[in-house]
RNA sequence: GGCUCGGUAGCUCAGUGGUAGAGCAGGGGACUCAUAAGCCCUUGGUCGUAGGUUCGAGUCCUACCCGAGCCA
C-alpha cells in the first residue's frame, strides 16, 4: 500500500556552529523516517551546504581554506545528530564530487534546453544573506533583513529562466492547495507568484568558492547548487533504481525563511529537468527563547549539546514534538522542557513502566506470566497504531502523542482499579497474572509506538521487558495478534527511565 | 504602505453556526505497586476590542488594537 518514503531536511549552511533550530528540523525528519520505515522503504537525507561567499569569508577570518574550514565543522553537525539519536540514511556535503558532478550536469542540461542563458546582472547584494536587493528595498542603503552593508554587483551572469514557469507554478499551487504547508506560507508564496517572477541569476564571478560553471567562468550560485542536493543525494543520473524509487520526495522540511527557494525556484528547476515537484514542502516556524528569536547574532543561542546533556536527548525530542503543533513558532524554556519531561515522560510513562516491572519483580520474580485468553484492556487500542502512523505522516506530532497518552493513562488507571497488591494479598493469582501480562504487553506496544520519538529510551525499555524481535520492525509484524510478549520472558527493573528533573528555583 | 497568519481558562493549545473543551499548573479526597509518581473529584474563561449578519457566532462580515511573518 505504501510508496517509498523520502524525507529531506535543508542542508545546513556551515558558517558557524549548530543550534537548537537545526536539531528541531532534523529530529522531525528523523521521526518521520523512523515511522515510515515501519511501513516500507524509506530514505532520509540531510547534510551540509558548504559553498558561497559567506563560508569563504568565515574561513578566511579563521585563517583557513574554505575546504579545511568545512572539513573541520562538518563533524560538529554529525556528532550533534548522533547525540540526538538521528538515524539518517545519508549525509550529503555539497563539496562532494557526487554532488558537484550533478550540479554541473544540471547546469549543462538546462543550458542546452535554453532554461539557462547568459545575461548581465547589476544590483545590490547582501553577502551574509546571499540575497539580491532592489535599490528601493534597501533601508538606509543597507540590507533590510540584517542591516549590514550591501555590495554593488555588475557582472555577466548566467540566468535561470524562472519567469517561464510562473503560470505552471500558479496552476500547481491551485491544483495542490496542500502541497505547501503551513497555510500561511502557502498564501505568501501565492502572493509572490501573483506579483510576477524575474529570472534568477545563478552564477557569480566576484569570488570563487563554489562549483565552477562548466565551460565558462565563475561559480554557480550557492542556492542553485544547494537545492540540487535533494536529487544528487539519491543518485540522479547515477543510480537510476534508487532515484526512481524515491523521487519525488514525500516531505521536504524547511524553515519558513527559505520557503521561497523550495516552493518557487525548486519546482521550476525540477520541471526544467523533466522531473516532478516534491509532494509536500513543509515550512515550519521558529523556536524562540522566552518569545525571542534564537540566533547567533542575538546572543541567546543555546548550546544543543548542553541541552541534551541536561535533559536527555529523548526528552528534548519529545518536547519539540509535543509542546506545540508542528508548523507554528513556539517558545522554548528550560522550565517547559523540565515540566514535559517530569509530567509526561517521568510521571505518566516512566512511572508506569517502573511500577509494572516493580510489581512483576515483587509478585512474579520478574517473569512474564502466561498470556490470558484475551486482552480486554488493550483491545480498545487496536486502532491506535494506525491513528498514530497517520497523524505522524501528516506531521501532526502533537495529535499522535496525545493519542498514545490515552493508552498510557488507561494502563495507569487499570492499575488503580484492579489493585494488583490486593489481588496478591487475596491470592487471586489468575487475575493478577492476566493483569501483569497485559501491562507488560501494553508497555511493549508503547515502546514500539514511541520508538520513533524517543528511540534510545524506548530501546532501553525494550531490553528491560526482554521483548523479542526488533523494536523498529514493521508494525505489521510487531503490532499484530500473536506478536505479544512471550510468557516466561525474564524482565529487569532498572533505574527509572526518565528520572525526575529538579530545576533550581528562580 | 500592501498582504498573510494568529490573539479561547495561570501556561501550551483543541474547537469553522446550535447550550465554552483538553493537558499541565492550583485546590480537595481515597489508596500504596511506583520516580511524594499514579487514580478520583474540583476552582478557573463576558472566546483581543467595537459594530454587523443570523432564530442562534469563539465559529461568517466590517473596522480597529496587539503579536509574528511575507513583499522578485
Amino acid at each position: 500500500m505504501t510508496r517509498a518514503f523520502y524525507v529531506t531536511t535543508p542542508i545546513y549552511y556551515i558558517s558557524g556552529n549548530p543550534h537548537i533550530g537545526h536539531v528541531y528540523t532534523t529530529v522531525v525528519a528523523d521521526v518521520l523516517a523512523r515511522t515510515a520505515r515501519t511501513a516500507g522503504p524509506t530514505f532520509f537525507l540531510t547534510g551540509t551546504d558548504e559553498h558561497g561567499q559567506k563560508v569563504a569569508n568565515a574561513a578566511a577570518e579563521a585563517g583557513k581554506s574554505p575546504q579545511q574550514w568545512c572539513d573541520e565543522l562538518v563533524p560538529r553537525w554529525q556528532s550533534l545528530f548522533q547525540t540526538y539519536h538521528v538515524a539518517y540514511d545519508d549525509f550529503i556535503r555539497t563539496t562532494q564530487p557526487r554532488h558537484e558532478r550533478v550540479v554541473q550536469r544540471v547546469f549543462e542540461r538546462l543550458r542546452e534546453n535554453g532554461d539557462v542563458y547568459l545575461g548581465k546582472y547589476e544590483g545590490w547584494y547582501c553577502v551574509p544573506d546571499e540575497t539580491f536587493w532592489l535599490e528601493s528595498k534597501l533601508v538606509d542603503g543597507k540590507c533590510p533583513t540584517c542591516g549590514r552593508e550591501v555590495q554593488w554587483l555588475s557582472e555577466d551572469d548566467w540566468f535561470f529562466r524562472l519567469s517561464a514557469y510562473r503560470d505552471r507554478l500558479i496552476e500547481h499551487f491551485r491544483a495542490h492547495p496542500q502541497w505547501v504547508r503551513t497555510r500561511s506560507v502557502y498564501n505568501e508564496m501565492m502572493a509572490i507568484l501573483e506579483e510576477g517572477l524575474d529570472d534568477l541569476s545563478i552564477s557569480r564571478t566576484n569570488f570563487d568558492w563554489g562549483i565552477p560553471v562548466p565551460d565558462g567562468s565563475g561559480v554557480i550560485y550557492v542556492w542553485f547548487d544547494a537545492l540540487l542536493n535533494y536529487i544528487s543525494g539519491i543518485g540522479w543520473e547515477q543510480d537510476d533504481a534508487k532515484f526512481q524509487t524515491f523521487w519525488p520526495a514525500s516531505v521536504q522540511l524547511v524553515g519558513k525563511e527559505i520557503a521561497r527557494f523550495h516552493t518557487i525556484i525548486w519546482p521550476a528547476i525540477l520541471w526544467a529537468l523533466g522531473l516532478e515537484a516534491p509532494e509536500l514542502v513543509f515550512a515550519h516556524g521558529w523556536i524562540t527563547v522566552e518569545g525571542q528569536k534564537v540566533g547567533k547574532s542575538l546572543g541567546n543561542a543555546v548550546d544543543p549539546f548542553a541541552l541534551a546533556q541536561r535533559f536527555g536527548a529523548d526528552s528534548l525530542r519529545y518536547f519539540l514534538l509535543r509542546e506545540a503543533p508542528f508548523g507554528s513558532d513556539f517558545s522554548y524554556s528550560e522550565e517547559k522542557i523540565a515540566q514535559r519531561h517530569n509530567s509526561d515522560l517521568g510521571n505518566d510513562l516512566g512511572n508506569l513502566a517502573h511500577r509494572t516491572l516493580s510489581m512483576l519483580q515483587r509478585y512474579r520474580e520478574g517473569v512474564v506470566p502466561a498470556a490470558p485468553a484475551s486482552l480486554p484492556l488493550l483491545a480498545q487500542f487496536d486502532e491506535l497504531p494506525e491513528r498514530v502512523r497517520i497523524a505522524i505522516l501528516d506531521l501532526r506530532f502533537r495529535d499522535a502523542l496525545e493519542a498514545v497518552w490515552e493508552m498510557v493513562t488507561a494502563l495507569n488507571r487499570a492499575v488503580e482499579e484492579r489493585k494488583p497488591w490486593a489481588l496478591e494479598k487475596e491470592c487471586r493469582a489468575e487475575e493478577l497474572d492476566a493483569l501483569l501480562y497485559e501491562l507488560c504487553e501494553g508497555l511493549r506496544r508503547l515502546a514500539i509506538l514511541l520508538h520513533p520519538v524517543c528511540p534510545e529510551r524506548m530501546e532501553e525499555l525494550w531490553r528491560r521487558l526482554g521483548a523479542g524481535g526488533e523494536i523498529g520492525a514493521p508494525w505489521t509484524q510487531s503490532l499484530v495478534a500473536g506478536a505479544g510478549i512471550a510468557p516466561s520472558t525474564r524482565t529487569s527493573l532498572g533505574e527509572p527511565l526518565f528520572p525526575r528533573i529538579e530545576l533550581a528555583p528562580k
